[in-house]
DNA sequence: TTAAAAATAACCTGATAAGGGGGAGTTGCT
DNA sequence: AGCAACTCCCCCTTATCAGGTTATTTTTAA
């Protein structure tokens, strides 16, 4: 079989051990070839592009640029392939801010070799592999919290107050008076305790009551 | 083994060759326990509480009440039951309104046989199981447009905008004046070509913008 | 079927924010 | 040197916000 129709991958990692660990297991697997393996961003950064690799393993606490804010300049250096992070964090934190820096995949350290790879070759497909942790956070961060002290028609409100709308948009587009309008956002702002626009939103977002 | 040591698992499905499929799959499955299985929704509320399933399964395209419809209203028989929705459809509208509603999972029907109990089994365990492209299309949610006509100053200051923040708390927060704050929006909206925060939000965030 | 909760609407006051016009200086990066 | 980004200043008018109080109708659930 052809090298060249092997799935081309780059590793960015600081730790030599566990990186000389995903090198042999990629380069041992049938199907992959490593084509890049680098300690640092900055390292990376100069040959990265003429790799040309297909999929980016990427570890997030690298020494100098971290990973996370290294995601949109690797981008730019190699804008066709998927970056998969590869990391021992769990913060929700980060893993969203990986996502938005655009991770194609977030899986964590313990991932058995054999998941790597697969999570690999399902990126490839159109996939987008994540741990079960993960996939769990980024799933709850859907989901209202159903204990909330707001009705219906004040989630409904509230939710639209949040894009911007002016009260009386907010009426025109409900069919509701403006005056109702009002009143539902005095009850809102009582029940979430607050005196603005901006506290309800904070507040309600926090609570995951929109 | 004690059969009270299964993981038990209800069906609901209308296509009765489907759901027997899955009841015996499950069934003949060693450590999982049929407790239910039902055509539409409206079936399943007579039972489902005195069932008691640790997992659910439940298919978006029912008689009467549609799945997603019903999520609300299973999650509140079945508080502790952890629901997955096993579906054709790979729409987002419908994959974002049934995390939202309460689904822990997302399972394409074409999803094999052996797939289908990890599933199970991975949302016992604190997982968040998922088809292949639905979580790619889960992870694109979160990703921006890299080409868009704001600067990052512009964008932090939509992202305030779409807070709820006054442009006076956004120049106290961000250390600039007022009158910076305005310009800023002023230069937000002609890119945008919007004459409002509603449409200037609602344009960044169909375009991905913020 | 009846009581409670939710949704609706009205009146009041004062303060502030929003949107749009123009102009202009200062960085920082090629 | 030139450009993009960021910063700040002045003007203007209108619309919106936050808060108080009360009250009716409609829905929902016990």
């Amino acid at each position: 079989m052809s090298r060249d129709l092997d799935i081309h991958v780059c590793i960015i990692e600081d730790d030599e051990t566990i990186r000389e660990g995903y090198v042999y297991l990629i380069g041992n697997t049938p199907g992959y070839k490593v084509v890049g393996s680098y300690p640092s961003f900055e390292d990376a950064a100069k040959k990265i592009a003429s790799d040309n690799p297909d999929v980016i393993l990427l570890d997030v606490e690298l020494p100098g640029i971290s990973g996370i804010d290294a995601l949109p300049k690797i981008k730019k250096l190699v804008p066709e392939a998927y970056i998969l992070i590869l990391t021992v964090y769990e913060q929700d934190i980060l893993i969203f801010r990986a996502l938005g820096n655009g991770a194609a995949g977030y899986l964590t350290k313990n991932t058995p070799p054999e998941k790597i790879i697969s999570a690999i070759h399902e990126v490839m497909e159109g996939g987008g592999p994540m741990s079960a942790h993960i996939a769990r956070m980024v799933i709850s961060s859907f989901q209202r919290n159903e204990a909330s002290p707001l009705t219906r028609r004040e989630t409904e409100i509230l939710e639209q107050i949040a894009t911007g709308k002016s009260r009386k948009r907010i009426a025109q587009e409900l069919f509701i008076d403006l005056e109702t309008v009002k009143s539902h956002i005095k009850n809102i702002y009582h029940k979430l305790n607050v005196h603005s626009k901006a506290d309800a939103i904070k507040t309600a977002k926090d609570n995951k009551f929109i």
